[in-house]
DNA sequence: CTTCATAATGCATAAATATACAATTAGAGT
DNA sequence: ACTCTAATTGTATATTTATGCATTATGAAG
């Protein structure tokens, strides 16, 4: 149709300065701008522009555009390898501190890293200790736990 | 229940090596690593780890993670400034953290250090993270102000 | 202008996903 | 252990999204 391309654009506009939740209310808000179509154009639509639906934190889900993530693919069959390198579990100022043997550290956290965990604001590591810095509002068990998920075969030294 | 979050990791796992396609197929490949749940929890799993179905150039739609394209965006306009590698800022546990891209770090946090900012007591880098002390009684705003005096370019970017 | 090919769209519906509700379970505190 | 609370899950279903098919529009070529 003639207003394909404007509709396009329009679209991605409406994404980036509105919340969306649904193809609906995209439906009415183009209605607004004067566009007339059906959800099955907009599915069509958004397929083409590669927009995702995303959860956000207050539990509802809206429409924004993606960017691929630049990822480094490891396999994670060596985490049971490289755990072999994990001392002990610390904590002090509200922060974790893992020892490792000398030169394991950056390993280590490479692995605690990639599961991009969620309690975890981020991680530094030296040559054989690793900071781990607790988002605000984590607690030393969810810490733990998260560990325990990370390297299953240390629970025990995890484990208080 | 005991498997929850080892299931949540099993999923992140599988997405980042397999081309799932519908929750149906991660059903499948959850059950053969013999987890057992349903489409429901599965719906709900995706939603906690803000996992996304985008469409691909193939004409299908497949899962995978996100990231925020804030995040991401390293324009090649600011490919003169050290700024270039900056990801993002973030606080946690009065400390603050900011992410690069790997390998980035130690270069951006030499270039803080070299400012001698009163505010840090200190920072730390890894390879993608840069950890900062603040001095006691800093607030988190003094530290962005500072930092934007520092990297002008990312005003945007550490305002909050 | 007519014909053909391609693209765009709507309609109806299939497919996929999200969620209200109820039941169950895990943990924390006593 | 017992109680309480919050978290987890399945079932059934509502909601949302994708698409097969038919129709219409667009544009190119004769």
């Amino acid at each position: 149709m003639k207003n394909k391309s404007n509709r396009l654009v329009t679209i991605s506009q409406l994404i980036n300065t509105h919340e969306i939740h649904n193809q609906e209310e995209l439906l009415m808000l183009l209605t607004d701008k004067g566009y007339a179509c059906t959800q099955a154009t907009l599915s069509r639509d958004l397929k083409f522009l590669k927009v995702v639906k995303i959860a956000t934190n207050d539990g509802k889900y809206i429409y924004t555009t993606h960017v691929d993530k630049k990822s480094v693919k490891i396999q994670d069959s060596t985490s049971g390898f490289v755990s072999n390198g994990f001392i002990g579990l610390e904590f002090a100022q509200k922060l974790a501190l893992i020892k490792t043997v000398p030169g394991y550290a950056s390993s280590l956290a490479m692995v605690i890293d990639m599961s991009e965990p969620y309690e975890f604001a981020g991680t530094i590591a030296g040559d054989d200790t690793i900071l781990i810095i607790p988002r605000d509002g984590t607690t030393e068990s969810d810490i733990r736990h998260r560990l325990v998920l990370i390297f299953p075969e240390l629970e025990d030294r995890i484990r208080p």
